[in-house]
DNA sequence: AGCTTCGCCTGCTTGC
DNA sequence: TGCAAGCAGGCGAAGC
């Protein structure tokens, strides 16, 4: 479940290794990893590495001459750098990635729900459904966006089309401190947006310094854990007391995803 | 168009 | 103790 504070240290801790690295060849084990549209991997050969990005939940690895490699995660993705000559582990490794140099960028994924999608173009973006990131999103816009919308916030809030890099344990965390109930239609949230936003990068940046929460799969870059989920308000915390009024936290299920919240303290 | 549900996938947890 | 069912969820597709 790596969401934007784990991507973006997984992000941060690419960059020094790869850019300016030229890719020599890459290979996928299965096709399916390809999300619908993209060039096979076989194209990267032989581009440099320019940068390494995120994008909502995505890692963007941009290439010279020309185009991109999105990398989303999916649920328990992970990316790993290590000499290419070793004999790493082969269980759910679906794809490596040679490095002039004689580095690999290996890419495991335990439950196959992260994809590659390769492009020539830039605007990825609006390929993907990509939707702003809740760091550059006015308030205004995002008051336009819940403004109209009777589903419920949570449901929202994961919608990537709409905001992205969002998960399920972020949008329960956010709302708990913004105090919002995540059955509240987004019409009636958008009087309160101002605050919900504040609190969703508070929120964020909070988990991105504790280098992300790590519940089973996610690993730093460096192969550490992440912390923040020490640190987790309600998501997780079913029945265990509110750290603000001391009642006790429930657990719905709204949009198929569990959902956690104080009764009390969200409204 | 907006909203909801389903299916993908594996491994851990729960219950009999 | 062992096995089967239940649960977890990012995201796209399908259905209403």
């Amino acid at each position: 479940m790596p969401e934007l504070p784990e991507v973006e240290n997984i992000v941060r801790g690419l960059r020094e290794p790869l850019v300016g690295r030229r890719i020599e060849d890459a290979r996928i084990r299965c096709r399916s990893l390809y999300r619908r549209g993209s060039l096979r991997v076989g194209w990267l050969a032989g581009r440099v590495i320019v940068c390494v990005e995120r994008v909502g939940k995505n890692a963007v690895i941009r290439l010279s001459p020309e185009g991109v490699w999105v990398i989303n995660l999916g649920m328990t993705g992970r990316l790993e750098i290590g000499p290419a000559g070793g004999r790493p582990p082969r269980a759910h490794l679906h794809s490596r990635t040679r490095l002039e140099g004689g580095d690999e960028i290996r890419y495991y994924d335990t439950r196959r729900f992260g994809h590659f999608y390769v492009a020539k173009t830039c605007d990825f973006a609006r390929e993907l459904n990509v939707g702003p990131d809740p760091y550059l999103i006015s308030p205004e816009t995002f008051r336009r966006i819940l403004e109209r919308r009777r589903a419920p916030i949570k449901t929202l809030l994961l919608d990537q089309r709409l905001i992205s890099g969002i998960g399920n344990i972020y949008s329960d965390e956010s709302l708990f401190f913004a105090g919002i109930d995540p059955r509240t239609p987004g019409s009636i949230v958008a009087r309160r947006t101002r605050r919900l936003l504040s609190r969703i990068r508070t929120v964020l940046d909070r988990a991105t310094a504790h280098g992300g929460s790590t519940l089973r799969d996610y690993r730093r870059p460096d192969g550490s854990l992440g912390r923040f989920q020490e640190f987790h308000a309600v998501y997780g915390r079913r029945g265990l007391p509110c750290t603000r009024c001391g009642r006790s936290i429930q657990k719905i299920t709204l949009a198929g995803r569990g959902t956690h919240f104080c009764p009390t303290c969200q409204r």
